[in-house]
DNA sequence: ATCTTAATTTCGGCA
DNA sequence: TGCCGAAGTTAAGAT
C-alpha cells in the first residue's frame, strides 16, 4: 500500500462524470492497483475511487496542464469496463509505502450464533417454563439448534434462522420426524424461530403443527447478560 | 489526517459485534475524530470504521494484553450512540500526519445534465426528422429542457427527468400552457422523457395528449459523440 | 455463476 | 429535520 498526500484534481468518467477541484487529499493506492481518494471528513466512502482490477500509469502533463502547475498525471483505467480516472498532481506533501500482506478478514458474530446464544439464555420467549436441554443437539442428519423441555415435560426442537424461509421449515420437519422415532424423546414438537418469518414459511409450518416465533433481536440484546459484549 | 500503518487487532461492538484478527493494516484517523481501518485489497469499504462524531482516547493495555504484545489500546466511542471500537496496537511501522483542510467536494455531472445533452444530440429518439431549437429555453415560469421542431415544422417541448413522476408531467403541462399562448410558437405539443416513467405519470401525461418517451441511457451513451468525455 | 437481499449501508432530494 | 429512494452502491447469502 502506498499513501500519498498531495494537492491534486481528480476527473472521473464512467457511469457518470465527476470532478474534484484542486485541494489537498489522501491518495490511497492499494496493492491490487485500486485507488481511493479521501478527504479529511465525511464517512468511509471516498470522494472518488477506482475498483480493481485496474491499472495505473503515470504520465507527463500536457502543455497547458504543465503551465498550470501539474507535475504528473495518473491515469487509472478499469480493466473490464471503460471507466477511467485521472489524478493531476500539483504537489506531493507525503509519500509512504508499506507491505501489508493478506488480511484474514472481518469476523462477524452476533447474527446467527449470537441469536442462538441469546434465545438459549432467554428461553421464556419460546414459552413459559421452558428449560434448555442443550444447544446444537446432534442427530444423524445434522444438529438441532436448540432442544428444550416445555412446562409439561415434553421435548421441543427449535430451529433458528435470521430470515425464516420455507427451507428452514423443511429442515425442522426432517429433524422432527427423526426425533419422534426416539421413544426416549417422543413426542417432540417444533418451534420455528426467526427475526422475520416469510408468509409462505408460516403457512407451511402451521399446517404441519409447527409453532412460529418471531424474535425481536434488539429487545433480546437489551436484556442480554453481556457475556460477549465489550462494555 | 493521521495515517498509521500498524500490526493490530480491532474489536467493534454496536449494531453487531465484529473482530479483526492480528494483521498489518492502515489506520486512517480523520480530523473529525472518525477512524477507518483498511486492508490492501477489497473495494472502498473499510474492514471496520467509526463514523463521526466520535472520540478517540489512547489507553494502556491490560496485563494480559500487555503480555501478548499490545503496546497501546485505542478506544473509539461514538458520541451519540453506544457504538464502540477498540484498536489494539502491537507494532507501528509508519505514522504520518498532515493537515488537509476543507474539501470543495465532488462535482457530479452526467446524470441529469448529461442526459439532456445526449438527447439534444440524438433528437431522433424523440421522433424522425426532429431538429433542435434550443436547450434550456427560458420562459417566465422557468426553463424548458429542450425545445425542438418536428418533421411537420411544429414546435415540441421536451421535459426530461431521470425518473418520470407526476410532478414532472404537471411541470410540462404548465410550460405547454404558457408556450401555446405565443402565436409565434403555437401549436406546441409535449414529450415527457425519462429513463423510467411511473404508471401514474404515464396515465396523466397521455390523458393530456403528452407523449411519453422512455430513454435508454446506456444505449444513448454508446453512440455518444464523446464531446465531454475524457477518452 | 447468477440473482436476490441486506448493509454498522451512504448520500442526496424534497416535504 | 425526517422520510424516501438512488448509488460508479458494496457485500453476503441463496438458487
Amino acid at each position: 500500500m502506498r499513501l500519498v498526500i498531495a494537492r491534486c484534481t481528480v476527473d472521473y468518467a464512467g457511469r457518470l462524470s465527476a470532478h474534484l477541484p484542486l485541494a489537498t487529499r489522501l491518495l490511497m493506492l492499494k496493492d491490487d492497483g485500486s485507488i481511493l481518494v479521501h478527504s479529511d471528513s465525511g464517512s468511509y466512502k471516498p470522494l472518488n475511487w477506482m475498483n480493481p482490477p485496474c491499472t495505473i500509469t503515470i504520465g507527463e502533463p500536457e502543455a497547458a496542464a504543465l503551465e498550470a502547475g501539474v507535475t504528473e498525471v495518473w491515469r487509472v483505467s478499469q480493466t473490464k469496463t471503460a471507466d477511467i480516472l485521472f489524478v493531476s498532481i500539483y504537489e506531493i506533501f507525503s509519500d509512504v509505502a508499506h507491505e501489508l500482506g493478506e488480511d484474514p478478514g472481518l469476523q462477524k458474530d452476533g447474527v446467527e450464533s449470537h441469536l442462538q446464544e441469546m434465545l438459549a439464555e432467554q428461553l421464556h420467549h419460546a414459552g413459559v417454563g421452558m428449560t434448555l436441554i442443550r444447544r446444537e443437539y446432534f442427530t444423524a442428519i445434522g444438529p438441532v439448534d436448540i432442544l428444550a423441555k416445555d412446562v409439561d415435560g415434553n421435548t421441543v426442537a427449535i430451529e433458528l434462522k435470521r430470515r425464516g424461509d420455507i427451507d428452514g421449515v423443511e429442515q425442522l420437519t426432517r429433524y422432527l420426524e427423526l426425533l419422534n422415532r426416539d421413544p426416549q424423546l417422543r413426542p417432540v414438537r417444533g418451534i420455528f424461530a426467526a427475526q422475520e418469518i416469510k408468509p409462505q414459511a408460516r403457512t407451511l409450518a402451521e399446517d404441519r403443527g409447527i409453532e412460529c416465533l418471531v424474535l425481536d433481536y434488539e429487545a433480546m440484546r437489551g436484556i442480554d447478560n453481556g457475556e460477549n459484549r465489550l462494555f
